[in-house]
Formats: C-alpha cells, structure tokens, sequence
DNA sequence: TCCGAACCTGTAAGAACTGACAGTTATTTC
DNA sequence: GAAATAACTGTCAGTTCTTACAGGTTCGGA
C-alpha cells in the first residue's frame, strides 16, 4: 500500500482550524488507503460527570441512523475497546463470548448490512480521562483485506493522534472547559491532605502549623477554585489535575 | 527498512509477563530497526498524589548516572512533551526557545556525549493519568537518518502501545493498585452531587428523598471506600473513576 | 419462603467546617 | 517606599457532617 502521502495528512491535521477541516482530512486519508469509510470520535470531559462528545464520521447514514435508534452505544465493541485499551482493534478480533456476546454479535452482523465488513478501531488517550478513537471500515472481509488492514495499522494509529490533536486544539480554542486557576504550595498542600481525608487540625499538626492557618489556606484554595466548601474543592482540584503527582 | 517482524514483537509483548521480559523485547526491536538503545518509562498513578515510575531502558550507563545527578528529570523534552501531547516527537524538533530553552540545549548537548545524537519520543496515554514515553535513539544524526526515525515512527508508535499495555498488565497483576468497589446508582449519585459541593439536605431535595436517606447512602459508600469523611470520598471516588461520566 | 441487596427514614450529641470579624510578618516587584 | 503576594494566627456564631441508636419496604434469587 502507499504511505507516501502520511507527512501530507499529518501536515493537513496541524494545519486544520475546524471540524469540517478534519472531517476533509480523514476522508481523503481513508479513501486513499482504500477505506469505505471513517469515524473519529471524542468524549472530552468538561466537568466531573459530563463530557462532550465530537463525532466526525463519513459512515453511512442509514447505519448511523440505526445506530442511534438502537441505542448502539452501550453495546458497541469498539468502544469498549477504546475505554479499557491503548492498542488497536482490528474487527475480526472482537469477541462474542462474555454476557453482552449475543448483542454484540447481532450489532456486528447489522453493521455488515451496511457495508462495514471488516475494519479497526485505533484508540487514543490523552490525559485527565480524554478519550477518542478512529475507526475505518472496509467492505470486504477477504484474507486479503483482513491483511490490508493490518497493514495500515500502525499509519492509521499515528494518524488518529494527530486527528486527536487538531480536535483538541479547535475545542480547547472554544473553551470548553475553565482554565485551571494557579494554587501556591501551601493551598496545593492543604488541599491533598483535605483530600486524603484529614482534618484542619490534623494537617496543621502535618504541616507545622495553626489550625486556623490551614482553615485560611482551604479557604483561598477554595476562592480560587471557586467554590464554597472543601468536597467541592477536593473535587474540582483533582479533575483539573492540580493536585496530581508532580513529575519525579 | 524491514518491518515483517512487527506481528512478532507484538506477540512477545502480549506474551511477557515480568519487567525483564519486555527489556527484552524492546531490545530486540530496537536493535532490529537500528536504534543504539531504547527507554521505555511510567508514571502509574497509585494514589492522588503518588505515582509509581516504571523504567525499562539500555540507555548508556553514563548518560542514566549523569541524568539522575543532575536531576534532568525537570528539563528533559521529552518528558514535557509526553504530558502535553499524544503525538510523537521526533528530537530534532525540540524548541530551545522558552523559559527553560538554554537548559533543554545543555541537556540535548550533554546526551550527545553519550551517543544519543537523534532519536524520537513516542507517547502512550490510558485512562486515569497513566502516561508512557517509549524513547529511542540513534547514534548519528545525518539527513539519511532522521528520514529513517520519521519512517518507523508508525511502528514504533503501535508497539510502544503493546509495550505499555503489557507493563500495565504485568503491575496490575502485582496489585500495586487497591480494586475499586462497586457502588449502587443511589451512592453514585449521591457522592457526585457531594462532589459538586452539595450537602445533605440539598441533594435530598434533589434526588426527592430525605436527607437522612442520602446520609446513609454516603455512609455505605464512605464505607466500601475505605474513607471516613466526604472529602476523601469524593477524592477517591474521583481517582479511581467511579464518577467519571459513562458512555452514554 | 427466607435471605440479601438496595432503598428508605427518624432522633440526637459531638466533631468539623464555613464565614466574617481582625490582625502580623517576610519577600518581591514596581 | 508603596504595593502585591504568600504565609501566618486568633475568636465566634451558625451550619453541616459524623456516628450511633432503631427501624421500614421492595424485589429478585436460592
């Protein structure tokens, strides 16, 4: 097959500033390397129990339509792949053993009536619970294609983080999410034992100093974070990554 | 370049099953695509502020002792970029421009000493903060060879995939990570809303049950948590998952 | 039919947190 | 030298959480 083009796509990617953008770039990269069809999709977590998901696909819409009636979702291997995995998927692997096998094999053999015969699912993770991934069907599922596919695994997984980059850079554009206010030490520290579960008096006794200091600390720690009281606080720092293990 | 023993290093990938093993394999496949020596290095999250770092490696023994000695750990590129990107990093496009541009140059010039003249970062990202860099380099940096590090970088983006996944299954095994608990719906919602800064009483009026109700929910699930306050509820609940937002 | 799991509710005392009062000290920056 | 920032400390009233007491209903599986 020809990879010749990978640089160009990549360079497509960087050069993208909205989701039509991408939406050109995966289809001409999946029809060059002789694929029926694409779907890149995100969920990006905007706030603890809520996240946004992006959808960019060029599946056909009598399936995307069945999909969405039958509530696919929840029953979809290749997203469940993607969740608990970092390595592709190619279709043919997918298992129908397990409680949901009957399910999930009746949603692949309707999957086939559509068109998607064979394909793979190449996830990408970014930090603080991003996840995405970029699925490319065939409507073939020869040994040969099987063996196309295989082929191509490696460029569509190097493609598929550089499709991940460009989303992120045009959602992080719009602001999606709040930026993370900056905490000094004592804030930060006071917060991880608040979070460890001690108490006001216990962390001054940790950190050497007066209960009300620590109070005073939660206290701007938590201004800053905007917020009005310390469960709140604990949860926000810890999504936004501020109180994650600092490098070494 | 030969890339037919790719399905190879894959196997023995999903096949290692100690730390050893997988030096092994990335020795291998690192000598096999021409590389002078690989690095493969973890951060596994254990506990919100903690992390466990794994390291796999044939650096040269010097460069470790100097990078150790001098604590590069807080300058090292390649590090940065693993945490802000998921797209590889080919080192010849390390900026030197920045705050910290003139201590990246020392860094960069110093590894040089040791042989490591080009070479290329890889980052892999799962769920939950978990992050790894599969480093290699080459001891020349002529034209010819940073085409051939551009051209393997799709592979060697799959494999460092299957190495992580592997690195992952063989410390899971070891349990450096305590299980998390399996909550009912009524204490999920309840610590959500708790982390949301809610009290008793107003996630009561929420969910339409007493407060009382609501406290002995977050009773039980304080208890499968292991904790003994809501703050560390919520920072647990948090950082192993629970309330992340589900596929929906 | 009995059992466990999930869900629901009440009272009450003491511990912990929140918000508003009112400050001090040291360091850095303009 | 003034201003800003980080760190530190105290009291007090009111709110919320924690723990321990003692119950009840509903539903599905053994």
């Amino acid at each position: 097959m020809d990879f010749s083009k990978h640089p160009q796509y990549i360079e497509s990617f960087q050069r993208a500033d909205s989701i039509e953008e991408i939406h050109a770039v995966c289809g001409e990269l999946a029809g060059d390397l002789g694929f029926g069809g694409f779907l890149y999709g995100a969920r990006l977590p905007t706030s603890l129990a809520d996240a946004a998901t992006i959808i960019i696909t060029s599946y056909p819409e009598g399936w995307r339509e069945r999909y969405e009636e039958k509530r696919y979702i929840h029953v979809d291997p290749t997203i469940t792949h993607t969740h608990n995995n970092v390595t592709p998927l190619t279709w043919d692997r997918i298992s129908y053993s397990g409680k949901n096998g009957e399910k999930i094999r009746q949603f692949m053999n309707e999957a086939t009536e559509f068109g998607l015969h064979a394909g793979a699912t190449l996830p990408v993770h970014s930090g603080q619970g991003e996840a995405a991934m970029l699925n490319v069907f065939s409507d073939s599922s020869s040994n040969k294609e099987q063996q196309r596919i295989l082929s191509s695994l490696p460029h569509l997984q190097m493609l598929a983080t550089y499709a991940h980059e460009s989303v992120r850079r045009i959602i992080e554009i719009r602001e999606i999410a709040p930026a993370a206010p900056v905490l000094t030490t004592r804030e930060r520290e006071c917060l991880l034992w608040t979070a460890e579960g001690k108490t006001s008096w216990e962390i001054g006794q940790i950190l050497g100093i007066s209960e009300r200091t620590v109070i005073f600390h939660l206290q701007n720690a938590g201004d800053k974070l905007n917020v009005s009281n310390r469960r709140h606080a604990v949860a926000r720092a810890i999504s936004m990554g501020l109180l994650a293990p600092h490098i070494a």
